[in-house]
DNA sequence: CTAGGGTTAG
């Protein structure tokens, strides 16, 4: 490519500065890598085609999309004359490196020296620049400085509107995102399929399906009855409400007969109907049906496979234990496997205690997502719970050296409008004495009911009665107890965990929620699990 | 001539 490239550019040399800059903008297009973007950033100066403000704006994005961020700043840094355009694109850059290119917080230290130079100019009040500014705020989550950057805008048009949901929509406030909504079309700005599709993600994070059918029927009459934005977006609030928070097996049916009445009507499924279906099926263990429909998918359904689908397919064969099963559709994959795809199996292998292939899976995902912290945390809870507590130390150690940080659990619960936090082994709420004393009953009478407590989920190396006062004030028991002491016998108790639930409290919960006589509904990192007279709606597979 | 928002796998 870049020789072909260099051969048309010198013939475009005696063309007109007009032709030979729309000639360089189409080989931008062309650009497959940060190779190619540095061949052509060469080209570009040879030919000093930074004399045209486009051309350099155009640059700009190519780098943003290829090259580092620190590539990408200097040709904007170097710009002869910067205008709304290149802002704009610079800041898109930050927003797309946030998404894993780079560790967040380097993002949002840059991003935020750059935001400072925007406001300077006076570009936060363009509707372009602010809503780039959203998007990358939002991607690095940080929802305050992204409402700031909402607010700065002058004329608020659809898509600022549709990007500020979006940030509240994936950070837990499905509430504030319907809120946005409304005002919005006070506001008297129309919404379009983008926007219905965030403000109905968010309807299924609040797992409120009264709400949900309110805006399908509101995007019926409006008519995007044939959009798959829209489509997708309700096939996914169906299936993440039945199958996480309602009930089992039957209900996930009832997403296998809405996508087959999806198709009589004449709707025509992507690649994301496909990802929603099938992850509905393996959460269901719905393994025939998912199977039949991943093979036929290209030849029947003419869709292609993506990494999303033989994730879901490594995860519904590794959730069974079939190792072996997932193992081969990782080899026979045939583009190269992201670490989403080994996260997965790595979590299969955890859960089915095969160390062999964990330990490999793990060191895929510490090489392709460095900066994650899940993979050192899943490694050394392998090794722990196996008691390889040197090998569980050397990983704790090289995520030191690597600066990556264990986000810290935290379980939130409402009690009369309030919000309580806890954290594990919190001391700091005004009733802790009553909420260690209930907690201390709850045991007593769990395991009179027959619980024992999984030890073998503790990480340190400690002893065993030590290992199960550790599991006993994890932040979701804590909040749990709260609620207990708080609320009058019978109301059902809606708790928040920011990191995925721990399989030790997953059971608790269970116990809790027959000995009780209370309902508990738990929403985690990416699920929700309802408790019931001593039974999950997850089924105990999460 | 060039710029901003979206659903899905964990």
């Amino acid at each position: 490519m870049p020789a072909a490239m260099e051969a048309s550019l010198s013939l475009s040399q005696q063309s007109t500065p007009q032709g030979s800059s729309s000639f360089f903008v189409s080989l931008l297009q062309q650009c497959k890598s940060a190779a190619d973007c540095r061949h052509l950033h060469h080209q570009y100066l040879l030919h000093s085609l930074h004399a045209t403000p486009f051309v350099s704006n155009h640059l700009v994005q190519t780098y943003g999309i290829f090259a580092s961020i620190e590539d990408t700043f200097c040709v904007f840094a170097t710009m002869p004359r910067r205008n709304i355009f290149s802002w704009t694109s610079m800041v898109v850059a930050y927003a797309r490196h946030g998404l894993g290119v780079c560790s967040i917080n380097k993002m949002l230290t840059l991003g935020k020296h750059i935001h400072t130079y925007i406001h300077l100019n006076g570009f936060d009040c363009n509707a372009y620049v602010g809503t780039a500014l959203i998007d990358m705020y939002g991607t690095c989550g940080c929802v305050e400085m992204a409402r700031a950057a909402f607010d700065a805008i002058r004329a608020k048009d659809v898509v600022s509107w549709t990007a500020i949901l979006t940030v509240y929509a994936q950070h837990d406030e499905g509430a504030t995102a319907l809120e946005l909504y409304i005002k919005m079309k006070n506001d008297g700005v129309l919404a379009n399929d983008v926007t219905y599709c965030s403000v109905l993600n968010a309807c299924a994070n609040l797992a409120d399906l009264e709400v949900g059918r309110r805006i399908h029927a509101d995007t019926c009459t409006l008519g995007f009855w044939s959009s798959s934005l829209v489509n997708n977006a309700i096939l996914n609030i169906t299936a993440l409400v039945t199958t996480y928070a309602y009930a089992y097996h039957g209900h996930a049916k009832h997403v296998v007969r809405l996508f087959a009445k999806m198709k009589q009507e004449g709707v025509k499924p992507d690649e994301v109907t496909f990802t929603s279906l099938l992850s509905a099926c393996s959460h269901a263990g719905l393994i025939d049906e998912a199977s039949r429909n991943f093979r036929s998918l290209k030849e029947d359904q003419g869709v292609a496979r993506t990494m999303e689908h033989y994730a879901c397919m490594v995860d519904l064969h590794g959730r069974v234990g079939q190792l072996g099963e997932a193992e081969e559709l990782i080899r026979e994959m045939p583009f190269p496997p992201n670490h989403v795809i080994w996260e997965i199996f790595l979590g299969a292998c955890r859960m089915h205690k095969d160390m062999e292939h964990g330990q490999f899976a793990a060191e895929q995902v510490l090489q392709l997502a460095p900066d994650k912290s899940a993979p050192y945390v899943l490694l050394s809870n392998l090794y722990a719970s196996e008691g390889k507590w040197e090998e569980e130390l050397k990983i704790r150690k090289l995520m030191i050296e690597r600066g990556v940080q264990k986000q810290v659990g935290c379980s939130s619960i409402e009690v009369d409008g309030v919000l309580h936090h806890f954290m594990v082994r919190d001391r700091s709420h005004l009733r802790t004495e009553e909420i260690y004393a209930e907690l201390e009953r709850l045991n007593l009478e769990m395991k009179a009911e027959g619980y024992v407590p999984e030890t073998n989920q503790v990480l340190h190396d400690v002893e065993e009665e030590l290992k199960e006062q550790l599991l006993f004030y994890h932040s979701e028991k804590l909040a749990l107890a709260f609620g207990l002491v708080s609320t009058p016998r019978g109301t059902p108790l809606h708790v928040v965990k920011n990191l995925r639930i721990c399989s030790d409290c997953h059971t608790a919960a269970k116990y809790i929620s027959k000995i009780r006589g209370r309902e508990i509904i738990m929403r985690d990192y990416n699920r929700f699990h309802r408790f019931k007279d001593g039974l999950c709606s997850c089924g105990d597979y999460w």
